[in-house]
This record gives structure tokens, sequence and C-alpha cells, in this order.
DNA sequence: TAGGTTAATGAATTATTATTCATTTATTTT
DNA sequence: AAAATAAATGAATAATAATTCATTAACCTA
């Protein structure tokens, strides 16, 4: 198995994202994927010790990939507002532009459940990014003192994924980065009605 | 294949529930399920047409039972918020009840995805019940005009069940109902502090 | 209780694919 | 341009489990 990151390296990654993506996990085989790859099967061998090891290493890679996107997203807000814009903003485009990981992570990455905890878990992440923002928030005085901080960034979290969710079951027809901005709203402002005042 | 639904079948069903949970859908074998329902394997097939049409009845069966309650638990509110409120603290319940049920619906559904189109979706019921909530709540002026109620409703589902998700991986250790009023709060007022005064 | 019917068994079969590895092809070195 | 090394091939093998079905057991019923 070699282990360089070469050309072919990716373009088996590349390939076996798309045959996963349509087929899941479970019912593709190494033959569609080296297929797809323009290689032998006994070549996927090479470059990956099994099948579980080709989907291991895609989420791996991606996780890798977006995540430094999300980070450098968050450090580009000041107040914890524009971070948290920033960063849901990022997590949909990256999903939009890249369907394939849109899908697999969607559906695939429980899979593995607690067989690979070692691998870079992309919501461990997350949470932990959401949990800076809140904090940050709080000291500013722009998000309530009394947010339960472990439940309000599942429900950051989860609402955001259900929004991806919902989207790739769309088949992706629309624009998904647009839901970011009303999506934030959401988050702080509610669904109660009418003109807000501050008290002073 | 016997379609009644005699006591080796729901023994069948509840065994093949604590399987899957336990080791995955794909991961479980027939021996195992029959083991646990201490039955032969052969007969499993007299019960249900092969190992997906188990995965589906149960799915469906689990379905059925929870939708019927969250139906009944809106009902029994008034207002949009007694009805959300009371949405949620059921679907929690329902879960906290049959971890089971939880870990499956949480990693296994998705496996079915085109496949099963004609399967009770339990998504679309219940994105359904919520659109019927929020209409209410708008009408009443509780919730805000300018709500895009096909965000509004995937919004709030995928909050609940990023929040379910995060218990099961806990292993179900601490409490899920009592997220639910905490939860409600949020999506109801957000993450924006200070105190709020209406402007009339 | 004999004869008939239904239910259950579980060893044998079948089907499917992941994986291996002897062989071939390509590339590099001397 | 031989020799040596590295990469790639893909048919054959191995492993796993789902599914079948000839046989046995349990249950009716007249």
């Amino acid at each position: 198995m070699r282990k360089n990151r070469s050309e072919k390296y990716h373009k088996i990654l590349t390939s076996a994202g798309a045959v996963f993506a349509e087929f899941g996990f479970h019912k593709s085989t190494i033959s569609q994927i080296a297929t797809k790859a323009g290689v032998a099967d006994g070549t996927l061998y090479l470059y990956f010790k099994n099948k579980d090891d080709i989907l291991y290493q895609f989420i791996s890679f991606k996780t890798e990939l977006v995540f430094k996107k999300m980070h450098a997203a968050v450090e580009d807000g000041k107040t914890a507002e524009a971070k948290l814009r920033n960063l849901i903003r990022c997590h949909l485009a990256e999903f939009q532009n890249d369907k394939h990981m849109a899908i697999i992570f969607q559906s695939e990455v429980r899979y593995l459940r607690d067989i690979e905890p070692q691998i870079k878990n992309i919501s461990k992440m997350y949470l932990d990014l959401l949990s800076e923002i809140i904090e940050q928030g709080q000291i500013e005085g722009s998000m309530r003192q009394d947010l339960f901080v472990g439940l309000v960034k599942r429900f950051i979290l989860g609402a955001v994924e259900g929004v991806i969710s919902t989207w790739v079951s769309a088949q992706g027809r629309y624009d998904l980065v647009s839901m970011a901005d009303p999506l934030v709203d959401l988050y702080l402002t509610g669904l109660r009605g009418a003109e807000i005042k501050i008290e002073s």
C-alpha cells in the first residue's frame, strides 16, 4: 500500500466519492470504483488497505479540508454574530460545492460509529468552534447569559445539518448558501414576532 | 411468509431492533437475530421477505406508533406554542423510552434512501405537523409573519434530531426530556439577550 | 388417536464481493 | 539496451452470510 498522495491516489478517492454518493457505501463495489477511476481492481489495494479504508480516508481528507476553511471563516469575523454568520455561510457553501461529500457525510459518517474514534471528527470540531463563539457572544452581551452552551451548540449544528439534509434530498436543486442569513436570523431572534426593543 | 401480527412476529421485530441497534444493520446477521428471538434462522423467512424487509417493517411499525402519539400531543395543545412544546416533549420522550428505535432511526433510516419511497416517512409527517403549527402561530400573532416556513420547519426538526443524536452518542446517560423546554425556548426567543419588550 | 394441516428447523446451497498474488507492463539505472 | 526495480493487472480464491427446502415437530379435528 503506497502512502504518498500521488495523482492516482486522489483519482481513486474522487471516484470512490462519486460511487459512494450514488449507491451508498455498502452497495458500492470495488470494481465500480476501479472502473470509474480507470484502474484495475487490484490497484486500489496498492493505495488503500481495504474498502473501509477508502471511506475512512475520504472522510478524513474532506474533513480536514473543510475544517480549515471553517476555521478561517470564523477568524474572519470580529463579533460573535459575525463569526457565526461566517461559519454557517462557509458550511453551506462548502457542502453546496461538493455534493458527493455532502451526501456521504449525510448518510455514511454514522456507519463508522465507534469503530473509528481516532477519525478527525468534524462534528466535534464544529461544536468546539460553536462553544467559543457562544461564549464570546455572552461576554460581549450579544447573547443571553442563561444559555446552556451544551444544548445551544447542538441546536445550531442540528439545524444546519437539517437544512443541508433537505437540500440533498431535493437533489441540490436550489441555492443552499442563500439559506445562511435567514438561518442565522432564526438562531438569533427565534420565531417570536413583533418589534424588539431593548429596555435599558 | 406469514402476514399476521403474531406474537412471534413481534418477538422477531424486537430482537432485530436490539441487534440492529447494537451492531448496525449491515453487520447484523440473520443468525444473530434468530438466536436472540429464540427461533431458527429459517423461521425469519416465514415472517419476513428478507433481511431488508425486517428493517423496513421495524421502521414502519415504529413510525406509525410514534406518529400517532405525536399527533395526539399536538392536538392536546391549544395555542401554537403549546402545540410545539407538546410535540417536542413527546418526540424526546418517545425516543428516550425506546433507545433501540432512537439508534436505528439515527443511523439506518438513511440507508433506505430512495429505495423505499412508499415507506411512511416520519420526517415528512413531522414536517407537515410543524407547518401547521407555524401557520397557526402566524395567524395568532405569536410567530413572525416573515418566517419562511419551509426553512423554519427544517430548522426545528434538525435541532431536535441533533439533540437526540448527541444523547444517543452519550449512550443515553442523561435525561433527554428535560431538554424539551430549553429547546423550545431557543426556538422561540433565540440566542439574543436582554429583556424583550414589545413596542406597541 | 389416526390423518391431515400448519409451523419450525437448520444444514446445505447460492450469491456476492472483497482480497490476493502470480504475471505482465512500465520505468529507471548502470 | 540489459538488468533491476516499481507499478499495475485481473483472474482466481476465500470468506461471509443470506436464503432455500427437505425434513421434523406441533397442533387440529373428526
